[in-house]
DNA sequence: GAGCGTTATGTCTAAATAAGCCTAACGATA
DNA sequence: TATCGTTAGGCTTATTTAGACATAACGCTC
């Protein structure tokens, strides 16, 4: 119940992932997923981020093409021009990148800190 | 004594380190320092990796100007035509290095796994 | 001192990436 | 049915990045 920030919920690593076959996800794309949940918009999640609209789909259709299955599930037109809102798998790829993050920054703080600690 | 190669020295995520300011080290230029270590030269560390000599001391000096003191010690001419080695700072890198990604290596096998599981 | 292989750069070109612009379909709403 | 904001692309230009090529200094070695 502290309001302070931890040392263990620094984030500092944002691993990008090979998946293999020209599939890779790193911290750009599952932002973008992050926002596009939270929006639940392609192009109002391409604004916040300041990217192009044109980007933001490349990013999203590559992991729907490299999964093979959908990552999002749009409508296009009627109320508000239509929108975006992530699959199972979409979910499920922020939480599991989520889990991984955490657990690299968790365990190898003080690593880290000595990498770091060369800078100076 | 075993043989065999454990779980945990399975290497799947090979991390970039941001440390500000445009200085940025990821499993790229740690293979390059470990290859000049190695072969004691830059031009020959560029041919084993494959890349232009030109990369391999732009890479270098990149961390040379980021760090503010260098990563490697020359000599032009001489014996060989001269020769490259690793600074104190240089082999420390590395060996932080190697020691981080074998720390996150060992710690995140499950949720990288969990991550992976969504390819199939 | 001529030759060699290395370090260290500069410059110019090519290739990969990203951005920009444009068009069209869609469906609720006014 | 005209408007609007969104998705979904195609196509063209810019920008960034990497590669290729050239050159010079250096100091052993022969």
């Amino acid at each position: 119940m502290r309001a302070t920030a931890q040392k263990n919920d620094v984030i500092l690593v944002r691993p990008r992932i090979y998946l293999g076959k020209g599939l890779a996800i790193g911290p750009g794309k599952i932002d973008l997923l992050r926002t596009v949940d939270e929006l639940k918009s392609i192009a109002a999640a391409a604004r916040k981020l300041s990217i192009p609209y044109k980007r933001a789909w490349v990013l999203i259709d590559s992991l729907n093409q490299g999964f093979g299955k959908p990552v999002v599930e749009t409508i296009s037109g009627g109320k508000g021009g239509g929108g975006t809102s992530l699959t199972i798998l979409g979910q499920q790829l922020v939480e599991k990148y989520d889990a991984l993050e955490k657990q690299l920054n968790a365990q190898a703080v003080e690593e880290l800190a000595a990498v770091r600690a060369l800078t100076e």
